[in-house]
DNA sequence: GATGAATGAGAGTTCATTCAT
DNA sequence: GATGAATGAACTCTCATTCAT
């Protein structure tokens, strides 16, 4: 097997390590924020970065292993979000609940959209494997539990396992959001009734038996 | 400006022309089938085609121009079997059209998935305007003919434009059949009911005001 | 040997071909303005041209020998206008007719510096041999019959070969010119009088035994 | 705009680049030398520097780049030269100081002819604004020191601004030079006379008000 | 551990020239 | 003679990765 690692080389345990580790990790963030995948090159991050190609090397493998740890980073920071928004909203009607979530996807994404859909299309060509690591299986965690708490609310429980259920609601809500973010400036007003339609209409759908 | 030109540099008119840019497309095909986008070169696809890089110049001006070109054959191909599909679910009950295009759109992704992926990729970092050109809005417009006609099947127009929504639908039903496709051999049993209730979800949602 | 022929291929006797000829040539002049040495490939010259690459190829064996065609071709058009402009200033005093002389070679210059200069350059990366050839020797012909007609007029005659001094007056009119060509749109004022300074001191050097 | 920078990337720090760097330079001098411009091309100079092109691009953000190093480092050695020959002839006669500044020419120009050639070529079709850059404007600056020693020799100042007028002589110069060193091997006897008389007549010309 | 100079395979693209039709 | 599709060597430039210092 000639599989190649995507995970970090070493945990820094050291200070100065970890500094350095989030100093490139910072680094691939802005330029991917500001120039997208076209400066995207593990030269310019670790000049960014201000540290030499060889200490990049010595904390990740290979660029891809870059990528796998920025996109990791991201879906923490996400993770976080929503675990928090979930709590929040546990004891909110199931269709205020929803649209709170909404709200918090839209606003994330539209922080930087330049930057999530980089990540997200560099999520997308990476070994097959990698993709729902950890972090990715947090958010879908944190979707189980706010169905969880929502349990009474939902006719039945629909088709699919409840995790493929959660992963539907999270590409449904990328996906929407993502779509809009390409475009304009702002988000438009009609995403967030369309997005809370399209997440409450998959889990309350009526007719379909 | 210097965007770049993504349209075809000359229309074939010879008989053999014509073969050499079929056989280009076709080589691109195959190459982007089979190894997704890391065979994806000009070298490597006019080897494929059997032809020399300069009679792939001779017809697209980039390599751009013939990634288009890919996704608007593809588009095209995807389009003519949903006007059809369209055509022929117009008499019958909403929920059962919605069932037999998602059914369809199953069987289109999941015939070359690898393929079907690296397209989408590949357009994504187009540039925007190039996007919903011509055979893409033809997709769009398949489905606000659907729309037509099962409008009083619809409880009230949802929120956002018809465009919108039909652009939503598309949307939905590409990541979560892509989703899918991605990671097994063949469709998974529950991929059919949950894309028939997102979609069916997102144009009947009940509550949602 | 296998110095590349540079002359046209063959000598078109027929109507048809004379005028295909110079429609290449016409459009090499054409392309060589508008472009400079950008455009100037053969297979755009031939679209130019309205002719086939092919039939560009008929007449001239390849690019080089287009080239010298071109540069020929604006040599006899210099040298008959320089014959015509030395004939008239045969009984004019040395100072004027080298006035008049100047004046052409600015005109003649600045009604495409583009093309003059592109001319210019193509000429230099020629094999040495070639220059100098018929045309160009017409215009130091033009020249010796200046100097002819002026004879007495000139101290002694300077030191080099007529020939030497012909082709020195004829550089230095070339440098000169082109220089402020290049540079902005129009002729400087003080072009002309400079231009006739260094060629009548050249003449009439005083001191310089 | 997206004018390319001309300018050489990085100044290396360590010694090893230093070397490097030159050997690129020296590479190209020799190859520019030797091959015309037939070999200038960026594989060829990296190889006969013995380095990998890619070090060729990390010091030279492109060719142009390269070229006008070179152009800058053989003015920068003929301004040194040339204010040396300056100072040299400041108390000499003006005509005298011309002859040995004629004759300093001459001897730069034909130690290697095909280069010097090469190079001017080559500065042709740089953009405009980058000709006469600080290695130029020394050279003119020399020529301008030379005509101050010397002014109470010059009868009236010639027409143009004193800066034209070095311009001026440094043209003549060059084109007189060039053109018999692209003849034959060494410089025929009568040049350096010719070459006298073009300079000190243009700075002398009596009759011409 | 850190540095950054060096590497070189490989990608996109051009264009003079040929030759079957 | 004319056409223009086809060719492919050649060229410029990038960037992931290594390794001597």
């Amino acid at each position: 097997m000639d599989k190649p690692h995507l995970e970090a080389r070493k945990a820094p345990k050291q200070a100065r390590s970890q500094a350095t580790v989030q100093a490139i990790l910072t680094a691939g963030a802005r330029v991917l924020a500001q120039e997208s995948l076209a400066g995207f090159n593990t030269n310019r991050i670790a000049e960014v970065a201000g540290v030499s190609v060889g200490s990049l090397y010595q904390y990740f493998p290979n660029k891809a292993a870059l990528a796998v740890a920025l996109i990791d980073q991201e879906r923490e920071r996400l993770a976080v979000a929503l675990e928090a928004a979930v709590a929040s909203v546990s004891d909110a009607p199931l269709l205020e609940g929803l649209s709170r979530l909404a709200r918090l996807a839209i606003e994330q994404q539209f922080q930087d959209p330049v930057y999530a859909a980089a990540l997200d299309h560099e999520e997308r060509r990476l070994p097959l494997g990698t993709r729902l690591a950890s972090s990715e299986s947090r958010l879908v965690g944190a979707i189980l539990q706010f169905l969880e708490d929502h349990r009474d609310e939902l006719p039945t429980f629909p088709d699919g396992s409840p995790k493929e259920v959660a992963r539907d609601l999270l590409l449904i809500t990328r996906v929407l959001v993502e779509a809009d973010a390409h475009g304009g400036q702002g988000a438009p007003p009609s995403l967030h009734p369309r997005l809370v339609r399209a997440l409450a209409g998959y889990l309350l759908a009526p007719g379909v038996a």
